[in-house]
DNA sequence: TATTGTTATACTCTATAACTATA
DNA sequence: TATAGTTATAGAGTATAACAATA
């Protein structure tokens, strides 16, 4: 049964909160993403910036991904297993280190991820639409500044 | 054995992106929460959002308590769970309808929200410290913006 | 019929530790 | 000795589906 009035929850200190807010936009903007580039192309936020680094180091090692996306090498494995598996990137073997695995895009996941680029750049635009271009300039400069 | 030179790895459009700089400023300032509230109170950015709307609306139901913090009323048992075991909270029996419980905060949340309050008060002034109190509030208002 | 709290279950993400093959 | 990739395992966090009690 419907009650009577649907009074907004009260929040305390959370909106004046930085970390907060930060938090609530970034789910947001996940949110867009899943609907509007992972329901099209089953890429991830996460996955997407595999591809983005993999993409601008060619031969990468997977060590050196690890440390790039800030997550433990034992991490990467999977990632990697399924982004092969998918034909985006391939594992080669490195010429200077017989351990190692050098990191490349395929073919097919050049263009798979010129598609993506587009489609996450719709996403970004429509999302941060709300915000004029001089806005967006300065929130991303702001969050540059925020992190290490 | 070290190598020569740690060249840093390139990221493409990534720093160009919203969403990617959204994510680790938000993951950078988690981590500072980790380190200056957690490890000494043992009490994660959630918990304390729990904390902070529990306090904030005294007697609200697990369902409202869910809907606000935009998770499943099933996730939200154990964590009812959890800071009912430390006493932070209490359930109580609901006055207007014997299905639902209220949640209040005990004598010692009450203590215990205050002393939180000041340490993640702390860590934002000095996370946050990087940027001047008006690109602070400006930075707030942006992110604020940002989400529906 | 619908909603509240609950349980069981599964899936994702991530960290730790141990192993192997190389360096 | 140290590092690269791998595996196994465990712990959060979250979603889905079902259930009993109550509305």
């Amino acid at each position: 049964m419907a009650e009577t009035e649907d009074s907004p929850v009260a929040r305390g200190l959370l909106p004046r909160l930085i970390g907060y807010q930060l938090r609530r936009a970034q789910v947001a903007m996940f949110r867009d993403f899943a609907r509007r580039v992972t329901a099209a192309e089953d890429i991830t936020p996460a996955l997407f910036g595999m591809l983005q680094v993999i993409a601008a180091n060619p031969g990468l090692a997977q060590s050196r991904l690890a440390e790039a996306m800030g997550v433990e090498r034992s991490a990467i494995v999977k990632v990697v297993d399924q982004l092969e598996a998918r034909d985006l990137i391939a594992r080669q073997p490195s010429p200077r280190d017989r351990r190692s695995h050098s990191l490349h895009l395929t073919a097919a996941g050049q263009d798979r991820l010129a598609r993506l680029e587009e489609l996450v750049l719709a996403h970004e635009a429509e999302f941060a639409g709300r915000l004029s271009p001089e806005e967006q300039a300065q929130l991303l400069s702001l969050l540059d500044r925020l992190h290490d």
